[in-house]
DNA sequence: ATATGTGAATCCTTTCACAGCC
DNA sequence: GGCTGTGAAAGGATTCACATAT
């Protein structure tokens, strides 16, 4: 009964930066934009974090994992730690990202004004659907998924935002593996199964609701973050 | 400096359920129904936990926090045990929800499919666009917000997905709240400042992408749920 | 005086392992 | 034999508190 099931019941004890301190950073980031759009050059550990209902001592220690970009007694330089925090992230470099499947939702990505002030440059969109392909989107021609692995190749392609039906998610999916892509977004309703080389990240609407009114009903334990 | 800031450094030590549990119980619930679409009746805690990389102690210590719901030796009845999670979850009943901001994004929630098998009924949109008002997507009639009141009390809305632009969210979040909402779901890519009493979710693009390509450079630790 | 960076302590979550039951 | 339910143990994450730096 020991060691049954794949890779679960492993005890790495490695030196892995928790996924959590990350999805922080990206809150704090942003923070800094507004704070600096506020006009703010200097700022605490409190203002960053605070926002957030997370601690001074929890932004402190999340930055701790990568260095020290602070002064002590004084604070940190708002434009310098963006741009640190940036560079660990690595949206200091632009990202081509590819839409697969142009139904309402991915529509709806392409259409989205959030990326233009980030480094995510929606490259292509893919749909197997002859209606739609060769049509542009807010300046994106829609192209045969037939034609993925060319158009992925030549735009150096490693995400992908993967907004099809549910039936065709796991397909849709392996195909992008196979054109290169190493980081998936999945909006289908379902588990995607891939090699654990590829990083997938799942945005589940119906999960998240659901999560939503069981806080309705009983009181739950939140962790910041909101 | 003790005791500064509102009401983070509280040691409630209270018996109550972390809202990752209902995240996973959320999980769980979606394979049990395709366990049960493909013609299981009794289920093991290996099979349900299994395919999202959780263990099945995970599971039943989850389950653990509202009761005994299996046999030993035997394990669960696949719909017995649907129906006492959707009890726990709150969605052995119909909630109606609103969209407010018919927007791309929330066109294509109203036109989304995966809300047809829940028990989630898009009751009601909003918007303050004139040439939009009174416009019917999928059979939803689109209001104008300013008779948002009214719509809610008349449909009991508890829950609204926002998907307004970043610079309405705070302010449609608070009519909201005024209206007698009381759990909100997100979208704009912006913290809301609301009553503690109202539940609030964020989903969040930027912040997932950037998690994502992080994952890409340095290896991080996820803790299953994939 | 003020705020950082970080070991130590605390708190929480997950896993282990086994008693109990089918 | 096989699987659940659950205390106990192990492992992680957060908070504390203070030495340190400006």
């Amino acid at each position: 009964m020991k060691n049954s099931t794949k890779s679960r019941g492993r005890k790495p004890r490695q030196e892995a930066v928790p996924v959590d301190v990350i999805r922080r950073l990206s809150l704090y980031l942003r923070n800094l934009r507004n704070l600096r759009e506020a006009g703010r050059g200097r700022v605490s550990s409190e203002e960053v974090a605070g926002p957030f209902n997370l601690s001074p001592a929890q932004f402190r220690k999340d930055l701790s994992w990568f260095g020290r970009f602070g002064k002590s007694g004084v604070g940190y330089e708002a434009e310098a730690l963006s741009e640190e925090i940036m560079r660990i992230i690595g949206t200091d470099q632009s990202w081509n990202v590819a839409v697969v499947g142009v139904g309402e939702m991915g529509g709806a990505l392409l259409k989205y004004p959030g990326f233009d002030q980030s480094n995510f440059n929606l490259a292509a969109a893919f749909d197997n659907n002859p209606a739609k392909i060769g049509r542009t989107i807010n300046g994106v021609k829609i192209v045969d998924i037939a034609d993925a692995p060319l158009t992925i190749k030549n735009c150096g392609i490693k995400v992908a935002i993967l907004t099809v039906n549910r039936d065709a998610a796991q397909a849709a999916a392996e195909l992008m593996v196979k054109c290169g892509v190493r980081a998936i977004l999945n909006f289908a309703p379902c588990r995607l199964i891939l090699p654990e080389t590829i990083c997938v990240s799942n945005m589940d609407v119906s999960c998240e609701l659901e999560t939503l009114v069981c806080r309705l009903r009983h009181r739950l334990l939140r962790k910041g973050m909101q």
